[in-house]
DNA sequence: CAGACGTGGCC
DNA sequence: TGGCCAAGTCT
């Protein structure tokens, strides 16, 4: 059923355009949510919170944006601010990558630009970490430019307006999206259409469920009339998680604790944490591998035993981890990338939630747990 | 194009 | 409870 349908769509009547936007623009400015990057039209407001809504819901990113905004209020003192302190203000939020590459781009936009976003579709789209969405997003909202910001709510609202089945996990399928978009966008009202589209999509015309009855534009919905709203957008089912098992050190020499920061390049790059070994399932000594590791880098450990265990999924990995402490017995020259930190002072430092987890359960016995759910490693 | 890249909430 | 979902981008 559905994949494939690159049927072009006959363009809709202007009739039919004119209600549309009406209906929706009217809907809109009595339900719009009173966000707080909808405050006023600042470009980096809107810039910043439409980095950390990629993927992310609202709830969870509303005290993000308020704090960050709190920090780093304009582009030059977010410019002006350390990588570890831009990436602080992060933690938790996940996608780490975003807050480097929104870094990155406002020391662009400071250099270059005299730290103003430019209201220019290419500079905008050459900024890191901003693509065809957020490029319109910010464009439409921000400068009122009457260009199209496809998102997943105007995938799954348009596909239901037009009854297209075309699979929205394509590349391909955005280009006539943006298309369809931009033959909807009113001249006067651009960036208010592009929210109401969203808005519709995040309060009514929902992935499951959607609340048509209460849609301003039912009786334009293709979908709505032929009854297949729960059928679409269509969309390629993703992979499942891939199990992996890693051992985390909960390594301590007098009132200190060794943190070591990640590779910069994969998941949670760059990032502190514990260390961080892959071990095998037929390891015998529970954080055998970390001693190992720890020894050809020249410090010498005494493995105690399982803190606990945890699980964690990510996007395309579940780490089944067991968190083992040990002592170091001595030490030669540790590496650059690691630091005895005071208990104390762990909370300084931009942990991913995964070793938060780890690092509560160390601290807070009463957190200590054994045994996967289920066990079903493997 | 397909896969990498986090996290929390919901049913 | 496990699987899916949420205002995507980069490689």
């Amino acid at each position: 059923m559905g994949g494939k349908d690159h049927r072009s769509i006959q363009a809709p009547d202007d009739d039919w355009i004119q209600a549309v936007r009406k209906k929706l623009l009217d809907w809109y400015d009595q339900n719009r949510r009173d966000l707080p990057w909808r405050k006023n039209k600042d470009p980096y407001r809107i810039w910043v919170s439409e980095i950390m809504l990629q993927q992310t819901r609202v709830d969870t990113v509303i005290p993000y944006y308020e704090r960050f905004m709190s920090l780093f209020p304009t582009p030059g003192e977010l410019a002006a601010a350390d990588e570890e302190e831009v990436i602080k203000a992060w933690e938790g939020l996940g996608y780490y990558s975003r807050a480097r590459n929104l870094h990155t781009a406002v020391k662009e936009v400071v250099e270059t630009y005299g730290g103003v976003v430019p209201d220019d579709p290419e500079a905008v789209s050459r900024l890191k970490g901003v693509g065809p969405y957020t490029a319109g997003a910010i464009l439409s909202i921000a400068y009122n430019r009457p260009v199209p910001a496809v998102d997943g709510n105007v995938f799954r609202v348009l596909s239901r307006w037009f009854a297209l089945r075309d699979d929205v996990t394509r590349s391909s399928t955005r280009r006539k999206f943006e298309e369809l978009d931009r033959l909807l966008i009113p001249e006067d009202r651009p960036g208010d259409f592009n929210q109401a589209l969203m808005e519709l999509g995040a309060l009514i015309c929902t992935p499951v469920s959607p609340a048509c009855e209460g849609c301003p534009v039912q009786g334009e919905c293709r979908a709505r009339h032929e009854g297949i709203q729960a059928e679409l957008p269509v969309k390629t089912r993703g992979k499942p998680p891939v199990p992996v098992r890693m051992t985390f050190g909960w390594i301590m020499k007098d009132s200190r604790v060794l943190l070591q920061r990640r590779p910069p390049e994969g998941l949670l790059g760059g990032m502190w944490g514990l260390p961080t070994v892959e071990s095998l399932p037929e390891e015998p000594v529970p954080g055998g591998a970390l001693r190992d590791q720890w020894a050809t880098l020249g410090l010498k450990l005494e493995l105690g035993t399982v803190v606990g265990e945890l699980e964690h999924v990510f996007s395309h990995r579940r780490w089944f981890v067991t968190l083992v402490e040990g002592w170091c017995l001595s030490e030669e020259n540790l590496p650059e990338n690691c630091r005895w930190v005071e208990e104390k002072d762990i909370e300084q430092y931009a942990l991913p939630n995964v070793y938060r987890k780890a690092v509560r359960m160390a601290l807070d016995p009463p957190l200590r747990s054994h045994g996967f759910r289920q066990g079903r490693l493997f």
